[in-house]
DNA sequence: TGGTATTAGTAATTCGTATTAGTAGTGTAA
DNA sequence: TTACACTACTAATACGAATTACTAATACCA
């Protein structure tokens, strides 16, 4: 009833409308760029000035319940402790919060609490807290994934879960990582080459398990499961790999390891070193994810290079698609990973 | 005007008022136990009924529209890559993300650019995104906190900054840290102990510099600055560290070395391996934060453990607290670190 | 000259919740 | 029997922005 700008509080878009002389509405017109209106440049500079005069922001909650939407996205943190910390993830995070601020979005971090706890999930999104989900670090038959399908959810993984399901992933092709690897081992005179993975039910490990084996028979050597090593994402568990290996007699050991994690790789060169064998020339090792340690290593280590920023934009440009609406005619995007060669592995 | 409810939409209070035949009003009363008002249990039942045959759930830009407020705590996160990761922070953002969802708050993670860009702090808090901010690894003079404490707005920080602002952190202390670190090499029969620590300009650095100078001098050993090495937070560090002491005569070079954190201990372990110093026996070596790599190393790394845990749930009380307007009465609260001793820095 | 388009706006309503100000009905003490 | 308190509610409004549905004034065309 008042013409005096309630003072004592943030500017709303009225108090521009007064400063500037013209409506509220004038105002959103000018802000927003609402098509179908003519507003002459005077008014227009006019209504800046007031917005700057004030400092005007708009309202998020205001305009979220306006207009029935968010801004956020939620992403599910996992417990850090006991497990090595995840340089991948770390990085995957970075990148897609990038790539969400630059089209207006933010990143609300979560703790995900068990994996197959899925009410967080229900609740951020039935509450129209946040518009969908990113999903990282995917198993096989992923509840979160199934229960995000089920209810419609938008959101995008990191990862593949399940061949049956559709829905919108973005991955790194771990196979041709290995691969990789393998080829580049057996070009270097290797025969026996053992590879340390994760436990079972870790999809991203069965992909690389797959791409070992397809290597070692496009050299046309048969895999051995004694050549295959299973541990938790640790350094620990590289050290127990390899001093499994050497109890095995010399000309059944491996020559080569391939491990699917820096971390892991970095345990097997202690366990050379410590067993005085000197790694790059009495044994070849290779780690994954090109973490930043991996150069600083001695010998530097050979590791496989993820394009984990484009991971980020890719899922996020899924994930808003989705979200606008459109048909996701392109479910999963797959992407090439990179072999980074260095002394570890030399012969 | 009509009395069906919405269909194809999240259910509002109002479709919960209708299906159990009351008014929005009681069914808000309900929900928030607003005091001073009288509804009977068959009522209330009735009430609750509809909400979970409805499954509603309060929509929360509408809440916090109404009661001005925000379900939102804002941190901003640094760019991990060159870096090597933190797994200190990874566990600190963990623990203040449990503390802040038991207090029906949520953790909006954003890119903070560059560190003196204060821009995306002012933006976010007067937009009405978040109710106030996290703030971690911390400067001298940090650039963040002068321009928070300038607006008034709520934050709370793990690390100090400048001993003449006052505001809420929490820190653990690292000159007690290190000093502890001192004093168990010292009794150990060292008496050349060298530091690997940060660039200068670093707080926590400078903290436990000063606490490795006291810790000395406690023992009667002046500190000679050629013990000194600085770097960045990397393994290279350490192993730039160690090689440079490597080339003093054995007479002046330090028997023991102490690192600012666990990464660089894992380089000035490589460093000695290669060149042939046995780790425990030849050369003390400790780190800090006690990561989780620490005790799977070879052999088993001395490290500090800081509560970390702790800093969180602390940090998210004292930013709660200044949130709810409470008078902040003590502003800095100080927590103790721990000496975790293995086999690294025995003789 | 009258009718239609266009320009430059404004008033009123909506989103969903919390809250203030009330009201109808019953019980009870004087 | 009336005044008053208490119970069990409801109507109306506000939060701040977006949007729909108008209007008054001018310009344009036949």
């Amino acid at each position: 009833m008042t013409d005096e700008p309630r003072s004592n509080r943030r500017p709303s878009m009225s108090d521009v409308a007064r400063l500037a002389g013209v409506s509220q509405t004038t105002v959103s017109f000018i802000l927003n760029d609402t098509p179908g209106n003519s507003i002459p440049p005077e008014t227009r500079e006019r209504v800046l000035a007031a917005v700057h005069e004030l400092g005007y922001r708009p309202n998020i909650s205001a305009r979220n319940l306006r207009t029935q939407s968010t801004n956020l996205i939620g992403y599910g943190f996992d417990d850090p402790a006991g497990v090595a910390s995840h340089p991948v993830l770390d990085q995957f995070l970075y990148s897609a919060i990038l790539s969400l601020e630059a089209t207006g979005y933010h990143l609300l971090t979560f703790v995900a609490g068990t994996r197959t706890d899925t009410a967080v999930y229900e609740d951020l999104y039935r509450r129209g807290q946040v518009s969908g989900f990113l999903v990282a670090n995917t198993n096989d038959n992923d509840p979160r994934i199934a229960y995000l399908i089920d209810r419609g959810i938008p959101f995008a993984s990191f990862g593949r879960a399940n061949d049956e399901w559709r829905f919108a992933w973005v991955d790194v092709d771990g196979g041709d990582g290995i691969a990789q690897v393998v080829a580049h081992l057996v070009a270097g005179g290797h025969k026996r080459i053992g590879l340390i993975t994760w436990p079972e039910g870790s999809k991203a490990g069965s992909h690389r398990e797959s791409g070992y084996a397809a290597g070692l028979r496009a050299a046309g050597i048969e895999p051995d499961p004694a050549w295959l090593f299973r541990g938790e994402n640790s350094i620990q568990t590289g050290v127990a790999g390899l001093s499994h290996w050497l109890t095995l007699p010399a000309e059944r050991r491996p020559t080569a390891v391939a491990c699917v994690s820096d971390i892991i790789a970095v345990g097997v060169m202690n366990a050379a070193a410590a067993a005085g064998l000197q790694v790059g020339r009495d044994l070849a090792v290779t780690g994954y994810d090109d973490s930043s340690l991996a150069q600083f290593l001695h010998p530097p280590l050979t590791s496989v290079r993820q394009p984990i920023a484009e991971v980020g934009r890719r899922l996020v440009e899924l994930l808003l698609g989705q979200i606008r609406g459109e048909p996701a005619d392109a479910t999963g995007v797959m992407l090439a990973p990179k072999l980074i060669i260095r002394r570890s592995s030399q012969i």
